[in-house]
DNA sequence: GTTGCCCATAAGCACAACTTATTGCTCCGA
DNA sequence: TCGGAGCAATAAGTTGTGCTTATGGGCAAC
């Protein structure tokens, strides 16, 4: 008994003998022995319950139902072909839907440059930003909702690959009146107001380790949500606060305030890319991670010379 | 190495994948063991060069690509169900397109008729009528642009299968003048002026046959193009003609000319449908014929009666 | 009648696809 | 830290589909 499905290459092999009007050159055009071809398209019949072809003496012609298969047919063949061909150009390239999560403190200063760098790579790349602090970002890569993040290393989650992009000191930014006092040290940085961000932010717990300070308690309630806002309490004299590197272009250009390095071991934090173990994206992401990584490097590169 | 292509089976196991995230459960929906689809898809995979699904430690889920896949697959597969679908409906109905065709002594008298009984029991079938003389129509039978024809018997093609309807008389049509005078016979015609139709038409021939005449020379060059036209010449006097019984009513209505039917033996013809011994139409065929009958039985009952 | 063309059928073979059984991994609870 | 449960991958074995070549049979042409 029959209880074959509908075959595509009975479709094939349909059109194929619809071209051509003749079993012999059609089932030649599949490869494939005439007989075989008989066999396909009669099986094919018997499933439809319906004549396809009026087999005459000198040709073989498609009956008044035949010729619509042939249309529906042609149509889904060639969007079979459309579903192969979207594979084959997926599969190489650095294409689709890649979403990236990116921590607060990276985001604004690293983001225009990395997007650039990307598009300029692969145009047809749809690239959706999410900012939030580390926390989230592992929660929503873990669910899936995004295909990787940009955060400060370590994460130590066992199902996530992490690569290191690159690391970046911080620097104090106090107000401009302290210009050219001596940089105090982590120890000394307790005893002054230090502004920080809010609970949650990855940087702010970096900032409080290089002072060997554990709890919460510092800028008396005054946690700010941005580095910008920080940045803007030091320059009307609150307190003064730490950035890192990166930020300090954008957010110290137009601010009365004073940049000061210090003294070794100066404070960092080690930037990286963290994904799921189970992506299937690993090569497009270690793509991404170089790209990453040369963006970083070329715009510290212009920093410094400035 | 791999070598089988892309099939619907593998499509309709990724859309269950896709749709219940569980191999088990989506094995089970599609009524196959958890191996089998975990390889099929697997074989898909491979296929395509692209990863579809991210088997993760608690759920499997679709890749970016394996989403705007799956939206395709969709498609695919309900294109692939419309076809069945369509097989299944046209199957056992009545329906598609039909082309008939009519030698032009039949179609104005029976087709409206025949149209409206075929339209009344198949509301979607789509009927072409193509007019003209039966040595074009057996060639356009022949070669596949009608799908059977209504002719007068006999035809003797081998190829053709010929089914007879009914049979229709001759009646003499002759100036009004003439009305009451005694009916001659065939042998009587061959001494009046018979107005003829074009060389070609069947009824021509049938015609001639009932006068013992060979040869063409009858009216003197004024052969009619119509039976219409023939009737509206013997109005106005130029001769006697012959028509069909189903004539009667439409063409000697409001024409000033008498109608005088023949002692036995009645000149008749058989009309009857003719069609490609390999049509797979023949069911449908054989349907279409009986209804014919029956119209052409009704009318003729319905213009006995006036 | 004979030949050639062409599709259908028959018989045989190979591989694809499914089965059950088992392994390996991860997560979870004791 | 160690079993146990859940789930997908792998292994081994069997069935059946789909192909092959060879043959049959109808139809047309010479």
């Amino acid at each position: 008994m029959l209880m074959g499905n509908l075959t595509i290459k009975q479709l094939r092999y349909f059109e194929a003998l619809a071209l051509h009007g003749h079993f012999g050159h059609a089932a030649n055009a599949c490869a494939i022995s005439q007989p075989a071809l008989s066999l396909q398209i009669k099986e094919l019949e018997t499933q439809l319950g319906v004549i396809l072809f009026e087999r005459g003496s000198r040709q073989v012609r498609l009956t008044t139902f035949g010729e619509d298969f042939a249309n529906r047919v042609r149509h889904i063949l060639r969007s079979v072909e459309e579903l192969q061909d979207l594979a084959r150009a997926s599969r190489d390239r650095l294409s689709g839907r890649l979403r990236i999560g990116v921590i607060p403190t990276i985001a604004p200063y690293l983001l225009p440059t990395i997007i650039s760098s990307l598009k300029r790579i692969s145009g047809d790349l749809d690239i959706h930003v999410r900012e939030t602090m580390t926390s989230n970002l592992i929660q929503e890569l873990t669910e899936g909702r995004i295909d990787t993040a940009i955060v400060a290393l370590p994460v130590s989650e066992p199902s996530f690959t992490e690569v290191g992009l690159f690391s970046e000191n911080f620097v104090l930014v106090r107000p401009n009146s302290d210009a050219g006092k001596p940089v105090p040290d982590g120890e000394t940085l307790r005893n002054m107001r230090l502004l920080l961000l809010e609970e949650g932010h990855c940087f702010r717990d970096q900032a409080l380790s290089f002072c060997n300070i554990q709890t919460a308690s510092t800028g008396g309630g005054l946690d700010g949500t941005s580095l910008s806002t920080l940045v803007q309490m030091v320059s009307v004299g609150i307190g003064v606060t730490l950035i890192p590197d990166m930020a300090i272009r954008l957010e110290t250009g137009s601010a009365a305030v004073s940049v000061a390095r210090f003294e070794h071991p100066e404070p960092s934090r080690t930037i990286g890319m963290i994904w799921r173990k189970t992506s299937p994206l690993v090569q497009q992401l270690m793509q991404v991670a170089e790209i990453v990584q040369q963006s970083a490097e070329s715009q510290r590169a212009s920093q410094s010379k400035t």
